[in-house]
DNA sequence: CGGTAGGGATAGGGTTCT
DNA sequence: TAGAACCCTATCCCTACC
């Protein structure tokens, strides 16, 4: 009827790639209205999209989302091996580490802190953040939550440690995703909690 | 980010229709600062309570918000199934019936049954029609217009055609919504046309 | 500014096709 | 039979409008 299951081309799948790379997850409408990617996706919904990023990330993780269900039902402790197929990792990564200094240009977590931001940080712990990934761990940190605090506990937590003069919200929920994608974080249940391996970083 | 599908227990959905029942639908900050409920619903906002509110009554309604929508455009002939899944119906025209008792004391207009009608479980379709509803239908049908009039054309043909002692704003617009839940009358961008299926009954 | 309504996007479970 | 492509819809997000 309306489409025989059209396969996705190889153009298509690097189209998606790039546009995740330059936008991130989740922008799915976002990365089709891009001018720089609509005309080769041009016969995909963002749906499409989706669901395509769902296939190419889970098979690269689990070899496929059956393996992963089951491997996250079966195997409660361990989490995914990294070692596996790192390439979608890789890509995951990397488009959402790119995330952060696109959405608007306005986001620059990593640039040392602008001359004197005219907003000193009121109440931080370490001096300085110039990344707002440090501020998300000590959050983790410092909420001490039996399974860690969730998204909304850490924004609320940032908001009201820190003077921004951004929305948080977008990018604070960028960067979780982006830690957990990288393994820094584990995200169980919607609480978030720095992972056993990383925790000497902090 | 802190829930990305924060999915509702049985015991929130009970608790916002109890909130709707006692303070009637679109009264969601007043629901969540209820200390009967607040405890239940403290994770939820006024918003999720309205997102949820919407997906119970078109839930019960027409299957879904797509089916609805495409029920509004197109195939004419199958409208809701009313014997589908008349709870959310039955809390729907409770609640608003209920709120036209409830706003000052002032609205209380026809109890269409006996004064026992508060612990009666009200019929949902060709249910309570109160006098004012068949001048809203006679004023949509009259004033003849191609998607329906919108609220304020109501309220003015009312106004222009009938001598009333009270101020009709808030009575009308609380009958619209009811109309409207219930079925009887179907909402679009903000304008009113009767349903097909209750055409004839006007 | 805070709240609500409504449109619309996303996430994830489920289904169909190959 | 597995996996890719697609569907369904609860939930979430954005914006206009008081």
């Amino acid at each position: 009827m309306g489409a025989p299951k059209q396969k996705w081309t190889a153009e298509e799948e690097t189209a998606l790639k790039a546009g995740v790379l330059k936008h991130g997850t989740g922008k799915w409408r976002t990365i089709l209205s891009d001018p720089e990617y609509s005309s080769v996706l041009k016969s995909r919904s963002n749906v499409d999209l989706k669901d395509k990023w769902r296939n190419i990330s889970v098979t690269a993780l689990w070899g496929s989302r059956k393996k992963a269900k089951l491997a996250q039902k079966g195997t409660p402790t361990s989490g995914p091996r990294p070692d596996d197929n790192a390439t979608a990792i890789t890509i995951v990564s990397l488009a959402n580490g790119h995330i952060g200094g696109d959405v608007g240009g306005q986001l620059m977590l990593d640039a040392p802190s602008p001359p004197e931001a005219s907003c000193e940080p009121p109440r931080a712990f370490k001096g300085p953040f110039t990344s707002v990934d440090k501020i998300i761990l000590e959050a983790i940190t410092n909420l001490k939550r039996p399974f860690g605090p969730d998204g909304k506990s850490i924004l609320r937590y940032i908001e009201e440690n820190f003077k921004m003069q951004q929305d948080m919200k977008r990018l604070v929920s960028s960067r979780l995703k982006y830690l957990t994608n990288v393994g820094t974080l584990v995200k169980t249940k919607h609480k978030y909690r720095i992972s056993p391996n990383y925790m000497d970083e902090v």
